[in-house]
DNA sequence: ATTATAGTTGAACAACCGTTCAACTGTCAA
DNA sequence: TTGACAGTTGAACGGTTGTTCAACTATAAT
């Protein structure tokens, strides 16, 4: 059953039966595919793990230690972070240290708070 | 019940046990409300309707008709995106006009941008 | 070999999120 | 004043997400 509500209609108001730039969307793929990138920084959590990193290269149980969480909890937020390509680890014995990927995540940190602090 | 693996032990390896950086974190609403503000950014829709009022101002029906959606879907999320002060909009009749709040927005936008094509 | 520790993983559960649907407000034109 | 249109809003539905729990692997020490 259509909903005709749903259907969006040419609008008659003079904004879009006038003149007006010609918008064009990119691929579908592109937005998901952001979307999923920003994602990652919505959780306070991962916030938290990636300010942390942004300090120092650190290791699961120092990262469950220092937020109060299981190192479980924690693994999976590393492995959520690690699969977006937010951070890179190395392993040394029985210990994974991980680190910030690149500069582009504290440079959307620092935006980020730019944008709460004003 | 507790289960003992929650508990977060303290680790034992070197990283832990020696000299390392101290670490503080920030108040936890911080990180929410953090959390919150990139929440914004991952959605798809959300991201869409940000690019394209960044290119131009532009009303709801407009936008609806360039995403191919409901006029309520559109403005559930513009009500959302207003609530974390990502846009800003005026009323002209019957009409509102929705445009970006401020220069934080494309930068961030930039930025997540530059991460996905590298 | 046995035990302890660092870390990972999958299933399950509750809480959250995006769209739809239906009903509504407010403005404008006939 | 009636109807049409731009836009908003709340409830509901299904899909997603974060943590927990339990079981697991791998490394290191006794």
């Amino acid at each position: 059953m259509i909903n005709m509500a749903d259907i969006p209609t040419k609008c008659t108001e003079a904004c879009c039966t006038g003149p007006r730039v010609e918008l064009q969307l990119r691929p579908e793929e592109e937005y998901i595919q952001l979307a999923a990138f920003y994602k990652v920084f919505g959780d306070p959590t991962r916030l938290k793990i990636l300010w942390a990193l942004d300090e120092s290269e650190l290791c699961v149980c120092a990262i469950a230690e220092l937020l109060s969480m299981s190192k479980s909890a924690v693994s999976h937020q590393l492995a959520y972070l690690r699969q977006n390509r937010l951070v890179s680890f190395r392993r040394e014995g029985k210990t994974a240290y991980y680190r910030l990927a690149d500069d582009h995540i504290k440079m959307i940190l620092d935006a980020g708070t730019d944008h709460i602090n004003e």
